[in-house]
DNA sequence: AAGTGGTCTAGACCACGCT
DNA sequence: GCGTGGTCTAGACCACTTC
């Protein structure tokens, strides 16, 4: 691999993460680690920089870096994951059902929906995701089929990101998600296992690649009891 | 104010929120920005740094920066925000009602709970939040009186951020968050204004000061309807 | 006063997109 | 090939903490 900092960052990253480095120690300062990493301070200070924005530091001028109790943030369901992801860091047994997928055209009402552009050709997907044998998530997919081409059932079974950042060679960029709490609906109330439950937790969220081009909009539909959202938020 | 940088990144920002610099539209290059603002290369980029990280452009390589639309991200809840604030934002009539203000000492359960270290001296305090007229949000703090000395249920009142920033010049870092959904309790019940809602949204935090010592810990409970949470995350 | 992180510079070379 | 952003450098000066 090339980037220099990025090398660092992963060097220091990991100390922290196995305790080599201890919590509440104070890191080496940004000229001990030019020299020790062979390089210019302002290529340390990105990769300190990167370490701060991940949670593992926090600096102080004047004093030097001071590193942060990982283990409590060591839960990233924040950010951008797949559920094939998530399943897989929470070692979970999961499992994912293709309840639709069928060809859509964006009329009005879908383009206020998904913020997609009129007459524009989607994939419209309906997946139950199973936790521990219970069905407690139905994420319901558009995909714009000029970005995402040959999309199928057996990739929507897999892993959808996976195809898109593997198979199609293409970057995922960011998101802008909605959380609420709302009446379960008939099709809720029909897919998953609701037991009781008179609320779902719903995610939407819509997804852009590196280019600023949208290519998906998810509602995601939680069992409330099997939803949970953490986060790590710096002050402005 | 001084840093060059963040002045040239309140300028650019300020002209994208205002239309001034159209949404899909190219930034001038990194080389043209830095003869405008009469300065070097790197500077132009720690501005454009923040701006990328605030979502409000895209970089791309060979290409340039492109302009994001702002308008969908505009709604800064994630983060660490303080009720008032939040509030002033939406334009809500906000009101707050302190329903209890007293002293506690950290005991085992406490600990466990809220982090804090055995026989701290907390302050706990518990607030309903009243918007237009109903009461929806239960906001029990615990609040350690070593670092932040005097308060009183006038401040819990108005806002404790502010006296913490303000008036004691102290800086508050970040914050680990953990958001799901639970029963109501019987203190849940008889605070808010459930109006028949089997489900409370239950935000817990704990908040540090810049030199990573935590101050607070925070249950913040919500009737689920007025509950909203947005975010805006990029793919690591 | 010494040591730390924060800002800023001017210049170099590389990787990528576009035409 | 040209223009764009991405990385890296070596050095300067400033602001802050600590002794």
């Amino acid at each position: 691999m090339n980037n220099k900092f990025i090398r660092i960052y992963e060097d220091i990253a990991g100390r922290i993460r196995s305790g080599d480095i201890e919590a509440g120690s104070l890191l080496q300062s940004e000229l001990d680690l030019s020299e020790r990493y062979q390089t210019s301070r302002e290529t340390i200070r990105k990769a300190l920089k990167m370490l701060y924005e991940e949670g593992y530091i926090q600096k102080i001028q004047g004093k030097g870096s001071i590193v942060l109790d990982i283990r409590k943030i060591d839960f990233p369901v924040s950010g951008l994951i797949s559920f094939k992801e998530l399943a897989q860091k929470m070692g979970h047994r999961a499992q994912t059902v293709v309840k639709l997928f069928e060809e859509q055209v964006v009329d009005q009402t879908l383009s206020q929906k998904t913020s997609f552009g009129l007459n524009e050709q989607l994939w419209q997907i309906n997946r139950v995701r199973k936790v521990d044998g219970e069905h407690v998530i139905l994420d319901k997919d558009y995909i714009s089929q000029r970005l995402i081409p040959g999309l199928n059932r057996e990739i929507c079974q897999d892993s959808i990101y996976e195809y898109v950042e593997q198979k199609l060679g293409l970057s995922i960029s960011y998101a802008k998600k909605e959380i609420l709490v709302e009446e379960p609906t008939d099709e809720d109330r029909h897919l998953l296992d609701l037991e009781g439950f008179h609320n779902v937790v719903v995610v939407r969220s819509q997804v852009y690649l590196e280019d600023t081009s949208q290519f998906q909009y998810t509602e995601s539909r939680h069992r409330p009891d099997k939803f949970i959202f953490v986060d790590f938020a710096r002050r402005k």
